[in-house]
DNA sequence: GTACGATTCAAACGTTCGTTTGAAACGGAC
DNA sequence: GTCCGTTTCAAACGAACGTTTGAATCGTAC
């Protein structure tokens, strides 16, 4: 809103309203299926605008992410920076609601804001092609590994490889959950349309929970066939 | 394998062909991504021949999907059956394990076999078009009531809404797990490349920790703004 | 006013897509 | 051998895609 750069003033409109318009239809009808004629018409520019400001369509989607990941994963880095680890209360809790609730608050966000982002980070993983998914795991690692470290403290009882795999039933829960959270409402016939806030407690206790369940007995020692 | 059917014999192979190919394309690059020239060739067919075989794109889709969707919600269901939900010990791993089991018990299938299918299903509500979804919904939705009712049963404490969102939580950890393993193990650094059956035994006992949470407490009464 | 870099625009490029077509090849029935 | 329904095949269709091009337009400095 502050008109603080005078110079360059109405490229930047284009280019965000190309990224803002790329963010919605991704989200609504994944990345392949929305053509660059698509999101320029959304955008009212011009189609040539997005080899201009990104140079191709790769280029975009690139941007798309890199704009909302690097907010996302600080705000999540500062709330885990803020949990009490030495308790052992409620310190799960805390770190699974640093994790989930910088991407769940994004829902409610004002339209043309973050809103569309946090479905879209759903189906992340998919669809991309093998460089944006590269770039999306060099994004992401780093503050994974930062509450893969938190959860090692709080749960010395399981081993690496299961404190992994717990880590990444919750990543897919919550991803599913924001990504196809309209789809969910229809499956449970409107039962399921709960705000963020709602759906931010249910899932921090179901996962809380999940994470501080015993550890898994099973053949571990010699291994199995897969 | 057993000539039982004399007639129509090789028209067989290559529909089979087809659907074996498509699997296969689309749990590694998409639905879109895969074009009816790609699956053709691999499958050893001619391109007209999907047209002739499922009438379109959109039917070689749906075919695939319901090739093995009602064997996967059938063996779903039958092992449900055989739950007994009377004693509270260790019913909920009984449940969680006749939901997931028959998907993931599918991953290590001969190749050709449903090993693709299961890859597929985690990207099943993101990707399609609307009337495949429809169709994935009303096929999923009987064995899903089924399960809701019986955890239900076993988790009364629990409010409809906040069993369907842990449900959802379920799926979704389910899902995000087998559609995105490959890329798992190398997020873990190859930590995460269980078995099917280690695998299996992890998200069990994670889950079911996480259904038996106690109830979120929280301002359930007046509701919330969104 | 003129010159210049930055940005927008309409039009076209070549490619690939899903689909259609009409003829060729197949396989039992008579 | 002839016929006929089924299945395969090569070739082409129109449409949509990402991308490129070169001129028009804008804002700013001189």
């Amino acid at each position: 809103m502050t008109e603080t750069e005078t110079r360059t003033e109405h490229h930047v409109d284009t280019r965000e309203a190309l990224l803002d318009a790329a963010e919605k239809l991704f989200s609504e009808h994944g990345i392949q299926a929305s053509s660059l004629r698509m999101i320029t018409q959304q955008a009212g520019a011009n189609l040539a605008a997005v080899h201009y400001h990104f140079g191709s369509k790769e280029g975009l989607v690139r941007a798309v992410f890199s704009r909302r990941l690097r907010p996302l994963e600080d705000e999540r880095f500062h709330l885990l920076a803020a949990c009490d680890l030495s308790g052992e209360g409620l310190a799960i809790e805390q770190v699974i609601d640093a994790f989930v609730a910088p991407l769940i608050r994004r829902m409610r966000e004002t339209p043309g804001g973050a809103q569309e982002f946090a479905q879209l980070m759903g189906r992340v993983f998919t669809e991309p092609s093998e460089e944006v998914r590269a770039m999306l795991i060099q994004e992401l690692k780093p503050t994974a590994d930062r509450f893969l470290g938190a959860l090692r403290q709080l749960l010395p009882h399981l081993s690496d490889k299961e404190l992994m795999w717990r880590f990444h039933f919750l990543a897919g829960g919550m991803g599913h959950t924001v990504s196809c959270r309209k789809m969910l409402a229809r499956f449970s016939e409107e039962l399921c349309d709960s705000g963020p806030d709602e759906m931010l407690r249910y899932l921090v206790t179901f996962m809380a929970s999940g994470l501080r369940a015993p550890a898994t007995a099973g053949p571990d020692p010699q291994g199995e066939p897969a």
